[in-house]
DNA sequence: AGCACGCCGACT
DNA sequence: GTCGGCGTGCTC
């Protein structure tokens, strides 16, 4: 009698395919187990245990599983719940999901390897290409699919290998990698024979011969006496041996090799206590604690450098101490070492961190930390993948920075938020969650005043630091009065030289990378276009290239026009690069330094840049949006924010509400310290709402505003949104689609759709794309109009014509 | 998603 | 003539 499983598989088909298990393999799985399993005609892929029954399937034949991989479940499930809400929720495969959530390393792929069949010899039967290959077999004993498409110089292969396996020249198998490799450190001890203290004497007798060797010995059992294990590299450092004498050592049996398996990240440092809140953060913590007993998720507005971190930190020790796993969510960029190494300084060994730039290996360690619950995954900080860690114990999530769009994953499949999904899974481990911003978000902010969220506000900056003084340039005025030195107002460049005379540090805001956006012909107007997407090449001058800022693509910075050849190219609009240049230029004698894209590449590029700063190597920092994001300067006095109306003028519902952050962010690293900091921004409308808000930093009639608008034009957090895009290389197709598809959706939805539309960047890598928009109203229901949506997909993709068009679905697209 | 199968244009 | 392009259908 054969038993049967429900699987998942790492592909994009939202079905769970059904294999056949023995008896004994059925009472060993569970569910959440990886089993290998046959797929198509010849792959093996990773598939999840869903479910163990009885039940044959009708259609087919279910084949036989190939492996069993994991002896108890890597997932439980409670997250096999909370996949399958991230699946329903946005609209996505169970397969994204899970292909998402895992450590690649966790889903190993078979690779078909080709290997010679010793008994074969009539080579005359094979052709030109199969005797290529089967020459190429007796110096390599295997090749892969690639490899052998690389002698062959062709792309279509497996007619050929087929066909050596038909003349029994070759024989394919399938082989799956572990990937993961436990780091094992190598340790030496005595060996047995000797293990009995009095030898050494009789040791250094035995290797008297050899002065390298004895020294060695005399080290060794000088580290000995601390009864500790010693590491070899250790051994070898202390004696200032190479590692070859230990090595003889060890081969005379004297001493022995053995190896344990260690963690390749742990915390060495040590450990503080924790700073003690002052009366504010108390009074903040007192109510959060309140606000808790009644409702599961809170939302804390502190302002920037109120101290919300010792507020954070305080509620998760509380957590700890109930036995509880705590998880910290921070946008990407602010995972800088600056708050890691704050918090490990907290809380030690207990902390195990979780972010896109830790490697496969690095990643499988902080899972199974998680999954066996130890000690040092009791607390895990990390950016937004980090909800799909294996928590079976959560007490409490704190999402810092609640408001940022860096939560929101757009590409690829997964389109989820990390904040929204981490609220469903604190409420499936019946934990309670603290949203935290010195800017809320709307939705946020809206839930809390209708009572859905508790609310608490710590509205004093710590220590008593004043908030900064914000003033705003308006630099049309300047303009007219020729008051401008390149993209600098003599205001802005009064505020920069009176700053760094009183030994301060200036931060610089540009939210644009790059020397100029746009390079153009003073003769005929046309400006280098990407050859691949739908916009103009941005300029960059330390390279002297050209560059797209969507695709990569590069070229050499023309010296004359591509159209009529005039010599005469300008350059218009500016960014970081420019204003860097610039400042070298007014202030010769300081450091300045860049922070964008272009300067943080690498995994340190970050801490490379930041400790300079902090060092205060760097007198002036210029960068974009990266430089908002929880860093702690307590040296800087100025930020300038260059040209704000850049970011007011964006085409989105949220384009001022976003503003309003970015600038209250920024505006919030200056003066950190005793002193008072100032800000200065730059404008042409110094009499727009949201820079006087900004001056002020006022949130509450920032919010009140926006509200209002949100409800007039119906948008969130009254409406909601499912945003579909379709990509494809040919116009007229995605052209014809799109009208179909508004006009599909119009028939449901009536006037909540809106579109089509074309993005501001409506072809990216050859790619068209056109977009149409569902506003979903308060009143009518989620799940009715998701069906709605899905089932339309269906007969789009049902076309023949659209088929090929690929068709996005992007629920809460913002 | 990957892969086979089948149909079509364009090169040695 | 075949190679490689891509549309179609299917995967337990």
């Amino acid at each position: 009698m054969t038993d049967f499983i429900d699987v998942i598989l790492p592909i994009p088909i939202q079905k769970t395919f059904r294999y056949s298990v023995t008896k004994a393999e059925a009472d060993f799985l569970q569910a959440g187990c990886r089993v290998a399993v046959p797929f198509g005609s010849a792959k093996i892929y990773t598939a999840l245990v869903l479910k163990i029954h009885q039940d044959p399937p009708t259609l087919y034949e279910a084949k036989e599983i190939h492996q069993i991989l994991d002896d108890a479940p890597i997932v439980n499930e409670v997250q096999l719940q909370h996949w399958q809400w991230i699946s329903n929720y946005y609209m996505c495969p169970l397969g994204d999901v899970y292909r998402a959530a895992l450590p690649s390393a966790f889903l190993l792929e078979s690779e078909t390897i080709i290997y010679k069949n010793a008994t074969f010899t009539e080579e005359a039967l094979l052709n030109d290409d199969e005797f290529l290959i089967f020459e190429a077999l007796q110096h390599q004993s295997q090749l892969t699919i690639h490899q052998i498409a690389d002698i062959l110089g062709k792309k279509k292969v497996l007619p050929i290998i087929n066909e050596l396996i038909n003349k029994s020249a070759v024989y394919i198998k399938e082989e799956i990698y572990e990937q993961y490799k436990p780091k094992l450190v190598k340790y030496v001890r005595l060996h047995p024979n000797y293990a009995n203290e009095n030898s050494l004497e009789y040791l250094l007798e035995v290797v008297s011969r050899a002065k390298k060797q004895r020294e060695v010995l005399l080290c060794f059992f000088q580290m000995n006496a601390a009864k500790k294990p010693i590491k070899s590299k250790e051994l070898e450092l202390q004696s200032g041996v190479s590692s070859a004498i230990i090595k003889a050592l060890v081969d005379k049996n004297i001493l022995e090799f053995y190896h344990v398996q260690t963690d390749r990240v742990s915390y060495q440092g040590e450990t503080n206590q924790l700073k003690e809140p002052n009366e504010f953060q108390e009074k903040a913590l007192e109510e959060i604690r309140e606000s808790f007993e009644e409702k599961e998720i809170t939302l804390l507005h502190g302002i920037t450098s109120s101290g919300k971190t010792e507020v954070y930190t305080k509620l998760i020790k509380e957590v700890l101490a109930q036995g509880k796993q705590a998880l910290f969510l921070l946008p990407e960029i602010a995972l800088t070492t600056q708050i890691i190494s704050r918090l490990q300084n907290y809380f030690g060994n207990f902390i195990t961190v979780f972010h896109s730039k830790y490697s496969m290996n690095e990643r499988v360690e902080a899972w199974n930390n998680v999954l066996e619950n130890k000690p040092k995954a009791q607390i895990v900080l990390g950016a937004r993948s980090s909800i799909f860690l294996p928590f079976s114990n959560l007490g409490l999530i704190v999402v810092d920075e609640e408001h940022e769009t860096s939560y929101k994953q757009f590409e690829p499949s997964p389109r989820y938020n990390a904040r929204d999904a981490a609220i469903v899974l604190s409420k499936m481990h019946q934990a309670k969650i603290l949203l935290g911003s010195a800017t809320p978000s709307l939705e946020s902010y809206f839930n809390a005043q209708e009572g859905k969220y508790g609310f608490v506000e710590l509205n004093r900056r710590y220590g008593e630091v004043q908030l900064p003084k914000i003033e705003l340039i308006d630099i049309k005025e300047k303009h007219r009065k020729r008051e401008m030195n390149g993209h600098f107002s003599d205001r802005l460049l009064k505020m920069i030289s009176e700053a760094l005379e009183e030994k301060e540090q200036v931060i610089l805001f540009q939210n644009r990378r790059g020397f100029s956006p746009v390079v153009e012909c003073k003769t005929c107007g046309t400006s280098p276009q990407c050859p691949n997407c739908d916009v103009s090449l941005t300029y960059h001058k330390y390279k002297h290239e050209l560059k797209c800022h969507y695709c990569n693509y590069q070229r050499a910075m023309p010296n004359s026009c591509g159209a009529c050849g005039s010599a005469a190219l300008d350059t218009k609009g500016f960014g970081t690069e420019q204003i860097e240049l610039e400042l070298k230029e007014l202030f010769p004698q300081y450091t300045i330094g860049r922070m964008d894209l272009d300067t943080t590449r690498g995994k340190y590029g970050y801490q490379k840049i930041i400790g300079a700063f902090e060092a205060r190597e760097i007198d002036v920092l210029v960068g974009t949006q990266m430089l908002s994001k929880g860093l702690d300067f307590d040296n800087v006095s100025l930020v300038g924010i260059l040209n704000a109306d850049m970011m007011l003028n964006f085409p989105d519902f949220r384009a001022h509400e976003r503003a309003f952050q970015l600038m209250v962010q920024v505006s919030g690293r200056a003066g950190r310290s005793k002193k008072q900091g100032s800000v200065a921004i730059q404008t042409y409308n110094p009499y727009h709402q949201i820079l006087q808000q900004v001056s002020i930093t006022n949130y509450t009639e920032m919010y009140k505003e926006q509200l209002q608008d949100r409800w007039q034009y119906h948008y969130p957090p009254y409406y909601r949104l499912i945003k579909i895009t379709l990509k494809h290389k040919d116009y007229q197709k995605v052209d014809a689609g799109i009208i179909w598809l508004a006009k599909a959706l119009q028939n449901v939805f009536g006037e909540h759709v809106l579109g089509p539309s074309s993005p501001a960047v409506s072809r990216i890598r050859n790619q068209y794309i056109k977009n149409v928009m569902i506003k979903i109203p308060p009143k009518q229901s989620l799940g009715k109009t998701k069906g709605h949506v899905e089932k339309i997909k269906n007969t789009f993709q049902a076309v023949s014509d659209f088929r090929p068009i690929r068709f996005i679905i992007d629920v809460d697209n913002y």
